[in-house]
DNA sequence: CGGTATTTTGAGTATCGTCAAGGCCAGTGG
DNA sequence: CCACTGGCCTTGACGATACTCAAAATACCG
């Protein structure tokens, strides 16, 4: 199963003791949709590495309403590695698979391997800094515009994963979004009507197709950014460059 | 100045060997407000920590419009650690004072001092909540919910440092909002006159007194937090706690 | 004291939230 | 096999909110 750790970015440098430590001390989990993993302000006693599928952070308020505050994809790190607990809980929202490691056993390893430490350090400054786009594209006045960045972080972050497709013939990039309207809308701090409103006003616009309410085929990526407002044109280019190259691939 | 730097939460843990080397290579540094600290998208030749004032870390878009992702108070951390540059600027709120460590050395001895790779992880991980309660803040779809939960967390997370006050007498929170409205704006996802508006409506609720268009006075935490929203309910506990405190103190 | 930048206010319009109803799909039980 | 149910997504209509543009008031600076 390290095997599949190892791929991902941020702990394929680790050395092979560590690594041998990591394994023995690793115990492999699967959970189907719905199921929560972590309970909000329990204690966390594992610390886990998702190896597929796609988990939700959310936020339970007092009320009852949830609050999503993220996501997590293959090779993100969850669970408190220092102190306190959680500060929300992590829910899969497809089937999940990931390995987790006893919290105590773990950081004591983290302590004497270096390396690792290093390691995880680099995944939450990765995780920082994907918790500062989700700002970026909340910051944005007009829904479609949120919908828009959400699309396109989609396809940037999760591509490779599961959930998302390039269709190299069609110049087009086929997206699955793995959460609910409800639960989109929490996340973008609307309703699920105007979610809905702003997906079929792209889908007016030709700029993507929804193929089914939660299959979305990106058409026109550059438009989608100027939605979108932001500078992900970094983004955009990237994902041209992947498209195109892909076409000429065949 | 380390005496200074030791206050900082994250760093006080480190050993007195790590801390001496910390302090020969540390210089400190002064810059006014308005200067631009470290350029984005270049290369970060320092790790900074903050002094005292306040920072804005700001995106520019190609078109020239800047997008406020995050403040940096006394005791934060700035610059990369590791891997390539900021992927933002970072300019003076207000005057600060910072010291700065040559990014070279300063990766050198954190690759032999596990106590300080472990300060700094404490350290980013704080940072990554703040993030992710920004985030909150910022999903709330009403002005006046945002501009309450960035008063709230200026409180919080701001208190002890310069810009924010305690009037214990009046039982009220006296909070300087270190920029300025169009910025803010961005930052909440919206525009200067909304602010505006949103400010006077808390005023004319008698939830806060605009002193001057900088300069905040909190009467009523708890109401606050209710048009927030939010489950800042911890941040209120701890606030008001704060303030029977020193009301009983005098 | 003038000149500039920032903040505020006002009026009109677009957008979005709200409420209510309808459609689609999956699962259930007759 | 079909009707029924409940969940989710969509659509429409209406009212609230926020954005736009323009202008006034205020603070800031020389």
């Amino acid at each position: 199963m390290l095997r599949v750790l190892a791929k991902s970015l941020v702990l394929k440098e680790i050395r092979p003791e560590t690594r041998e430590a990591l394994n023995a001390m690793c115990r492999a989990k699967c959970v189907s949709a719905g199921q929560v993993v972590l309970h909000e302000d329990e204690p966390t006693n594992f610390i886990g590495f998702v190896l597929s599928g796609i988990l939700r952070m959310e936020k339970t308020l007092t009320d009852g309403r949830r609050h999503i505050v993220g996501l997590l994809v293959a090779g993100d790190m969850f669970g408190r590695v220092f102190d306190g607990p959680l500060e929300f809980s992590i829910e899969a929202a497809t089937d999940v698979e990931f390995c987790s490691f006893p919290r105590a056993a773990f950081e004591a390893l983290l302590t004497r391997s270096p390396d690792l430490e290093r390691a995880v350090l680099l995944n939450i400054i990765n995780e920082l800094d994907r918790a500062r786009e989700w700002m970026i594209i909340l910051s944005n006045q007009k829904v479609v515009g949120r919908v828009s960045g959400f699309l396109l972080l989609m396809c940037s972050r999760f591509r490779g994963v599961s959930h998302v497709l390039l269709k190299p013939g069609t110049g087009g990039i086929e997206v699955t979004i793995p959460i609910s309207r409800i639960d989109l809308a929490h996340l973008l701090g609307t309703r699920p009507e105007s979610i809905s409103r702003a997906l079929h006003s792209l889908s007016d616009q030709r700029y993507i197709d929804i193929l089914e309410p939660d299959r979305i085929l990106i058409r026109d990526v550059e438009a989608l950014a100027r939605a979108a407002d932001e500078d992900e044109l970094e983004i955009v280019a990237t994902l041209k460059d992947l498209l195109s190259a892909r076409r000429i691939d065949r």
